[in-house]
DNA sequence: TTGTAGGCGTTATCAA
DNA sequence: TTGATAACGCCTACAA
C-alpha cells in the first residue's frame, strides 16, 4: 500500500501552494483543517476510499476501513457541509419561518413547537434555518431564495390557512415540505394535489374538556371561540357542540370573538349573563379573560369551571385547567415526514387523515 | 463579442454531458439551474466578469455591467450559498442555541430575543442556523461540530452566568460572538481576553420601578428577588436599594427566592406582613403570584402597587406594571456586533461597559 | 476592462 | 476492493 509514497504526478492536487500565494489561510494555526485527502495521504490510501468508508462502508475491506476510522478519529475529521452539498444538491437544511408576530400568549405554542422540531432535526441529523418573513407573498420569496442560494432540503410550515397559497407553490415547485395543520381550504379539491400534514384533534380537545365540566357537575355550558371560519376554531367548536348533544345537552351558549384577554373577559360576562355554569374555551387567553372577568363579577362557582387551550405557561402558573397539544409529538411527527419525503422523492404522501394526535386535558384548580 | 460563439478548447468546462451520464439531474424541469457559466455563455462574456458584476461591479464597463444585471434579472440568478462558501470558507450563517428548557412565562423574553435577531440577521443578509444542545458541555460540542462543518461565522449566545465556560472555549478557538448578558464572572479579570457583549441596565430598570412606586404614594416598598450570586439579579437589586435610599426610604424589605408564580406567592405575603405596601419584582412570575396573593388576602391596595419585569404577554394582559426590556434593540446591537467582529477580524471588542440599553416601565391597572 | 487558470472538499462513475 | 478522473459553482490571482 506504498504508505507515504506520493505516487502519480507530483503531488496531489490542492497542495502545490505556488510560494508567495498564501491566500486567506485563515491565520495559520498550524494544524489545517482535516480533509478527505490529508487523511487519505497520511494513510497512503486514495481520497476516495476515505470517502467510501464513510458513505458506503460495506465497499471496504476491515483492515483498510478500521485504519481510516481510527485516523479520522485521531485528527477530529469532520466533513465539510459545503463540499458535500456542492456535490449533492443537499444541504440536510429545514427551514422554518418565525410568525412576524407574536401575540405573546397563544404564540408560545409555536415556540415550544420550534424547540421541538429543532431537537428531533438534530437527532436525524439536520439542522433548522429560521427565518424571517412578513406576510404571505414575502414567505413564498423567501422559499425561493433559500431554496436557490442555501439549498434548503425542505420547509416546516404552521398555521396554514383556508386559501393559503404557500403550499400551492412549494407543490408546483417541487419542494418537499410539510404542514402543521390540515389543509383546511383544500381538502377534497381534486384540482389540487395532497401533501403531507400533521394535526391536533382539536375537536377531541373540546370535546374532553367538555366532559370534564360536566363530570364537575356543571350542565349550562358555554363555549367562547373564534369566528367561524378558521379550521381549527370551527373544529374545536365541532367537538363542543358534539360532546353536549352526547350528554344530552343544548350547546346553545356560544360566543364567538377575535382572541384576546379582553374579549374573554367580555364573552365570559354575556355567556354567564345568559345562564352558563362552565366555560369551554379556545384558547387560554380567552380563558384567562374569563377567569378574571367571572373573579370580578364575583362568580367563583364559574371561575372554577373554565377549561382553556394551549396549557400556556401561564395557565399552569395560575392554575387554569387547560387543553394540552402533544406538540413534541407533532414535531417529531412533522420532521419524520418532511425527510422521508427529502429522503424518498416519489414516495407519495403519507399523512392519513384520520391520523390526528390527540390532546390531553390538564385538570387544575385557579390559585 | 461573438455572442454564442464557443471559443477555446472546445464547450465550456462542466457542459459537456457525456450522453448517458445524466446523474442526479433532479427531474430536469426543461430548465436548468442558472450559474455564473451559464449567465457567461448566455452573453458571450468570461463567468469571471459576471463574478465580478456581483462583486465588484466598479470593475466592469457600464454596458457590459447593465447586460450581465438584465441577464441576472431575466433568469433569476442566485449564487449558490454552497460554491462561494467553499471558496471564501464564510457561510453567512449565525447559530443561536434553543434554550434547553423554556420554564415559560420567563423564556418568552428568549423566544421574542429570537424573532427580533433573526429579523436583524435577514436584513444584513445572514440567516439564523438554531440548535438544540442540554448542558454547557453539550452546547461545546455542538459550536465544535457546527463550525467545522457548517462552518457557521458566529455564535450568538444567551443567558450567560458566572464561570460560564463556553465563552472562554470560543476565544480560545477564536470563533466569533457576542453575548447577551455582561461576562459576570470574568469582568475585571485580567487573565482572560475580553469579548463583545451587550447588556440591558437592569439596575436602571428596577430603580425606575421604585421610584414609580414612589410617586404613586408607596413609602414601605419592598423587593422580590432571585438568590444572591447571578449577576442579573444582583444588578436588579441594586437598582432598588439605590432608589429606596435616594428616596429617603430604608431598603430592608427584601425576600429573594428562586423564580416560580408559588415562590412569588410566598414572598409577597411575608412582605405584606413584614409591613410592606408596594412590591418590585424581578420577573413577572413572582408579580403574578404577589398579585394573586395579594387578591387572595384582601390587599387590593399592594395588588395595584405590584411592578414585574420583562414584560411578558401574560403581564400586558392581565394588567401588571412591568419593566420592558428593550429586546429587538439588543437585537440589533448583537447582530451587529457579530457581524462586525466577522467581517473585520483582529479589530478589537467593541462593547463599552458604561453603554447598556435602558428598560422603560409600563404602567398598568390590573384587570 | 476582460479573460484564463486553478482549486476549495466532496461524490459519482468507471477502470484496474 | 481500490484508485483515477471529472465535475459541483464560485472566487482570487494574474495575464492579456
Amino acid at each position: 500500500m506504498g504508505q507515504e509514497s506520493q505516487h502519480g504526478h507530483g503531488t496531489a492536487s490542492g497542495e502545490q501552494v505556488p510560494a508567495g500565494r498564501r491566500v486567506n489561510a485563515p491565520a495559520d494555526t498550524g494544524t489545517a483543517t482535516p480533509t478527505l485527502n490529508s487523511i487519505a495521504r497520511a494513510l497512503g490510501v486514495s481520497r476516495q476510499t476515505v470517502s467510501n468508508v464513510l458513505n458506503s462502508p460495506e465497499r471496504v475491506a476491515e483492515p483498510t476501513r478500521s485504519a481510516v476510522r481510527g485516523e479520522i478519529e485521531r485528527v477530529g475529521y469532520r466533513p465539510s457541509a459545503a463540499a458535500r452539498q456542492l456535490r449533492t444538491r443537499r444541504s440536510r437544511l429545514l427551514g422554518f419561518r418565525m410568525q412576524d408576530t407574536t401575540d405573546g400568549i397563544n404564540g408560545s405554542i409555536l415556540d415550544r413547537l420550534l424547540h421541538a422540531l429543532t431537537a428531533r432535526a438534530h437527532e436525524c441529523g439536520y439542522a433548522l434555518l429560521v427565518f424571517a418573513a412578513d406576510g404571505e407573498a414575502a414567505e413564498i420569496a423567501a422559499y425561493e431564495d433559500l431554496r436557490a442560494t442555501n439549498a434548503l432540503d425542505g420547509f416546516l410550515l404552521t398555521s396554514t390557512n383556508h386559501g393559503d397559497r404557500r403550499a400551492d407553490w412549494l407543490l408546483e415547485h417541487d419542494i418537499p415540505f410539510v404542514c402543521f395543520g390540515r389543509p383546511w381550504g383544500r381538502i377534497d379539491a381534486a384540482t389540487t394535489r395532497d401533501h403531507d400534514w400533521i394535526d391536533i384533534d382539536g375537536r377531541a380537545g373540546t370535546d374532553a374538556a367538555t366532559r370534564l365540566l360536566a363530570e364537575d357537575g356543571a350542565r349550562r355550558i358555554g363555549f367562547m371561540g373564534w369566528p367561524e371560519g378558521s379550521g381549527a376554531g370551527d373544529d374545536r367548536f365541532d367537538g363542543y357542540v358534539t360532546a353536549m348533544e352526547d350528554l344530552g345537552h343544548v350547546p346553545d351558549l356560544v360566543d364567538r370573538v377575535e382572541d384576546s384577554f379582553e374579549n374573554g373577559q367580555g364573552a365570559a360576562e354575556r355567556l354567564v349573563a345568559a345562564g352558563a355554569d362552565a366555560l369551554v374555551c379556545v384558547s387560554d387567553s380567552l380563558a384567562l379573560g374569563a377567569i378574571a372577568r367571572m373573579r370580578a363579577l364575583g362568580r367563583h362557582d364559574v371561575m372554577d369551571r373554565v377549561v382553556g387551550f394551549d396549557d400556556t405557561p401561564i395557565a399552569r402558573a395560575v392554575g387554569i385547567s387547560s387543553v394540552d397539544q402533544p406538540v413534541e409529538q407533532a414535531a417529531r411527527r412533522m420532521v419524520d415526514l418532511l425527510i422521508h419525503r427529502i429522503e424518498h422523492p416519489g414516495a407519495s404522501p403519507a399523512s392519513d387523515p384520520t391520523d390526528l394526535l390527540t390532546p390531553v386535558v390538564h385538570r387544575r384548580r385557579a390559585t
